[in-house]
DNA sequence: TCCAAAGTGGACATTGACATCCTATTTCCC
DNA sequence: GGGAAATAGGATGTCAATGTCCACTTTGGA
């Protein structure tokens, strides 16, 4: 349903967010997330032209968020990579249906609508801030297992 | 978002309920939903599969609904052609988080439940019925164009 | 009985998403 | 200035979804 694209985008923002805001470098974002590293790199690409993160050339170097996790919401993430894309008009092209869907193009419209407004209405920050066992895309802490925030710690 | 093989079988599926009961020829529903032939022959099989319609070979055979539109939704055709994909458990495989989604997968699931839930409100029978101007995949009766149910008429 | 209509199923082509690799280019630090 | 670290971006490979085609089977009717 959700797209491979969007799927890995995702993670790579909630675990920048995550370990904000001095940012991380691709490696270290793909090993955290487990996206392959030479794909994460067009998924941060498409971000940054997006403008959501900005990076650095060079010896430390990196990637960083250019928002609040207050300010971003999981919609403007998928929209970077992959908008969903809403029926506006009858796929069928009839002339008849012209701005009116019919019941069943109208149905699944609402269906996507339900997405978006459900990704618009969220922001990184509660993802990050949301009461839960699972720590985003990390091992629980209580077990001590290496996390990415320990990757940029000694 | 939705696949082309969904939007074809739900085109389809609507089409025949909307000529139901006597059914219809493949030839027919491919004329009257604009989809490609050879390929509207491989999504009704994967539907017949399902046992949501049924099929009679030979001359003056063809294609009927298997079911009441009121005991059909939108979700069985779907799942007969491509299945709704929840997320159950995580997708990297974190041990930690067997059961427990971390919050961003557990905000995708529920979008994704959102949908699989619209869907299987919705019946055929419903969308038939929609008080709307659109005849469903057909050009609005007022207008006298040709729709599918002219085309079993002499 | 034979033919034409219609679905069945497998083989084949095309396309786009997914994934990887290699060569720049930039930047920091020695 | 030179080398190591890091992103940028184009070229290429792979595979599943999409789309097409053909030979076969079934069926009703002339």
């Amino acid at each position: 349903m959700f797209s491979r694209t969007v799927e890995y985008a995702l993670r790579a923002i909630v675990q920048l967010a995550y370990m904000a805001p001095q940012g991380a470098t691709t490696g270290q974002i793909s090993v955290a997330t487990k996206v392959p590293e030479p794909y994460l790199r067009k998924v941060l690409q498409a971000l940054r032209r997006a403008e959501l993160v900005t990076s650095q050339r060079g010896a430390s170097g990196g990637v960083r968020l250019n928002r609040d996790a207050e300010e971003l919401t999981i919609l403007d993430v998928v929209n970077a990579v992959d908008p969903i894309e809403r029926i506006d008009r009858c796929p069928l092209d009839l002339k008849s249906h012209g701005v009116r869907l019919c019941p069943l193009h109208a149905r699944m419209d609402r269906a996507l609508q339900g997405i978006e407004q459900a990704f618009r209405e969220t922001t990184l920050a509660e993802i990050l801030a949301e009461p839960t066992l699972s720590t985003p895309l990390c091992e629980t802490p209580d077990e001590h297992v290496s996390c990415t925030r320990d990757v940029t710690s000694p």
